[in-house]
DNA sequence: AAACAGGCCTAAA
DNA sequence: TTTAGGCCTGTT
């Protein structure tokens, strides 16, 4: 299998990316790789040295992997943009290397569906077997793996039929995103290109989406910018650094990858 | 054993 | 508008 480099010089790290908790199907390996599947299609992803060597052609890093990795934005001015005060300086500086994906847009509603109370081991084998029960196959290196279900197969489906997830009271949730998507009620493409708000109303508007779900999906998936999830971490972090209030807008557009340093400073320190 | 987990929904003030 | 309790399931 070819592999192809990733040129950047950008803020880029394998294991605060895929471990800060926006995405569940890439798991690491003992030599430092991380093998996943994304887009439809598995791939290993490694670093050697200063280069990020990714499974696939140049045309693959240019048409798929380019946007999911978002690469033509420059984390290290972004990071710096986000340092407001003395704690905002150390969670950034921690959590340099980070970056957010742009994951596929109902495979991202799906998870943080799964993803309400319920911790990341648990939320990685649901997703994991919803991909083994109704995904499709394909191979890397002689193994096998399973796409992401897309929408219109899992809307055909009864809530009774994903019991094998194991995903209890949030199957019929997941069966009605389904069939929204699919339906094009809701139409996540188009809501990627108004606002927030927009957004926000549109998705909470399904039954199981709160504001965490949507805020999650809005920023991991959508690709706007100052969506805020605040899930328990960050309201810890919220209280134990902003006692007198806190007003995520003071980022702007900066917003989600405060966020995200913010939330992965305060897990890897608890 | 009983409580809790990366929320959400409904009922009740 | 805010708050409490219940919810599937798995783990501690």
């Amino acid at each position: 299998m070819t592999e192809t480099q990733i040129k950047t010089r950008d803020d880029f790290d394998l294991k605060k990316i895929f471990e800060c908790g926006q995405c569940f199907r890439w798991n690491g390996c003992p030599d430092g790789s991380y093998l996943g599947v994304a887009m439809g299609r598995a791939a290993r992803i490694r670093r050697d040295g200063d280069r990020i060597l990714i499974t696939g052609t140049e045309r693959d890093v240019e048409e798929v992997w380019r946007q999911y990795f978002d690469l033509d934005r420059d984390y290290r001015s972004l990071r710096r943009s986000v340092c407001v005060d003395d704690y905002m300086k150390a969670a950034s500086d921690y959590g340099a290397g980070i970056r957010i994906l742009n994951q596929d847009r109902w495979e991202t509603l799906c998870s943080f569906i799964i993803s309400q109370c319920n911790n990341i081991p648990r939320i990685k084998k649901i997703v994991e077997t919803m991909c083994r029960c109704f995904g499709e196959e394909t191979y890397l290196e002689n193994e096998r793996f399973y796409t992401f279900p897309d929408a219109k197969t899992v809307a055909r489906l009864e809530p009774e039929d994903l019991a094998p997830l194991r995903c209890g009271y949030r199957a019929p949730y997941i069966i009605a995103a389904a069939r929204a998507v699919d339906e094009g009620t809701l139409d996540l493409e188009a809501l990627s290109r108004t606002d927030l708000a927009t957004a926000k109303k549109a998705l909470t508007a399904l039954p199981g989406i709160g504001e965490k779900v949507a805020n999650c999906v809005i920023l991991f998936s959508l690709r706007l910018g100052s969506a805020f999830p605040v899930d328990v971490w960050m309201k810890k972090a919220i209280a134990e650094h902003y006692p007198d209030g806190f007003d995520s807008s003071i980022f702007g557009e900066n917003a989600g990858l405060a966020q995200q340093y913010m939330f992965y400073y305060q897990r890897e320190n608890s």
